[in-house]
DNA sequence: CAGTATCCACATCGATACTG
DNA sequence: CAGTATCGATGTGGATACTG
């Protein structure tokens, strides 16, 4: 969009989406929900996601907030992320949003 | 982005953010929650948005099932949209990503 | 392993002019 | 007034190769 979600808005709406939007940022918010993780594991574990995707919006997340990055000083290194105290806020909406999209496909199912 | 949401996806969340994503949508869910509008009537109270932009969203919006259109058979025409029953169960969810946007935006301008 | 750099494809959006 | 058609801008994501 022209408008990009990134910038600053005062529509509290896109505030939240432009938290979320991304190709894949649901996904990985998912899989972080069950407990942190490697790189390398989401990377395996997301299928079709590429490393830069995968990367980008890691680092947007840490940039918003809502994951932690812990790194081990290490060779090779080894890079945890974890979803935030501030993005397990975020979690319960995710929820609401996910029962809703839920109930959608099944009556998009059902015609 | 390459796999369009409005392709059919698995995932609920997908499911739910493809009925809401569009550059106005959250805006004219907004407008029309206070009650039915005409087409006219949301072109002049959204600033910004462009005719086009604010006929395909609507239709995209009915054709998902969240608005309904009125037409009056007159000339000029007189159309209405309103947000149908099945729109109505949106509108909590719309609260919830909105309360944590407030929140959201309230963090960042205070740094 | 984690992350970066390039380059390219495509969907979405905006501006404008037009129709019934 | 409501809606369509056309065209161009640009943002976002994908493929690939590369670095520390």
């Amino acid at each position: 969009m022209a408008v990009s979600k990134k910038e600053i808005s005062a529509c509290p709406i896109d505030a939240m989406l432009s938290v979320i939007d991304g190709r894949w940022k649901g996904t990985i918010l998912w899989r972080l929900s069950e407990g942190p993780m490697r790189t390398s594991e989401l990377h395996r574990t997301i299928p079709g996601i590429t490393q830069r995707m995968l990367i980008r919006h890691l680092h947007e997340l840490v940039q918003d907030g809502i994951l932690e990055r812990h790194q081990e000083r290490s060779t090779p290194p080894c890079v945890r992320y974890s979803i935030s105290k501030y993005g397990l806020t975020l979690l319960p909406v995710l929820e609401e949003i996910c029962t809703w999209g839920r109930k959608h496909l099944a009556l998009q199912a059902a015609g």
